[in-house]
DNA sequence: TACATAAGAATAG
DNA sequence: CTATTCTTATGTA
């Protein structure tokens, strides 16, 4: 499916997302660079992430919820949509509207906003928000991925 | 203050 | 029923 770029912070995962290139690569390092985070290529590091994300894309009903995260950036609206669509189930979606709801907003593009720029792809399920009438609204990696993890979900992926 | 948004609702076909 | 357009609110820079 490709390669996955993690980062993670002496407190937790930081950042996930998939790799797309060698120049997607820069701006993420650049990102880092801009809040003086050194980035220490150290695979070893990340051995339970890898383990946990080896255990997702297997059709495991893998929900991270134990993976300590670590938000560098995010305004605290941003992180209250994450935590809300992380407590969002393995195999079940939601929609923008409900979250909003739960929020008490009526925001909801402000959701896909919070949730476009969410830094860990997977992690926080924002591939399982669609909209309200069931269609696939929008991703940031791309809709084939979203579909792709929601089919993973319902145990028909194919790799 | 102005801009952008991964939505929604409404309308037309 | 589907496709298209327009509207509105909210977050962010």
């Amino acid at each position: 499916m490709g390669k996955i770029f993690l980062a993670k912070t002496n407190k937790g995962l930081s950042f996930a997302a998939f790799v797309k290139d060698h120049n997607w690569l820069d701006e993420i390092t650049d990102f880092f660079k801009k809040r003086d985070i050194l980035l220490d290529h150290n695979e070893n590091k990340f051995r339970l992430e890898k383990n946990l994300f080896d255990n997702y894309f297997k059709g495991k009903k893998e929900s991270f919820h134990s993976l300590p995260i670590d938000f560098i950036s995010g305004t605290p609206f941003q992180r209250k949509v994450w935590l809300e669509t992380r407590k969002i189930p393995f195999g079940k979606i939601g929609t923008y509207k409900s979250i909003a709801h739960k929020l008490n907003h009526r925001g909801y593009r402000s959701i896909g906003q919070a949730l476009s720029r969410n830094p860990l792809l997977i992690v926080i399920p924002c591939h399982r928000i669609i909209g309200s009438d069931g269609s696939l609204t929008g991703f940031g990696a791309g809709l084939e991925v979203k579909e792709y993890l929601l089919r993973l979900e319902r145990g028909e992926a194919s790799a």
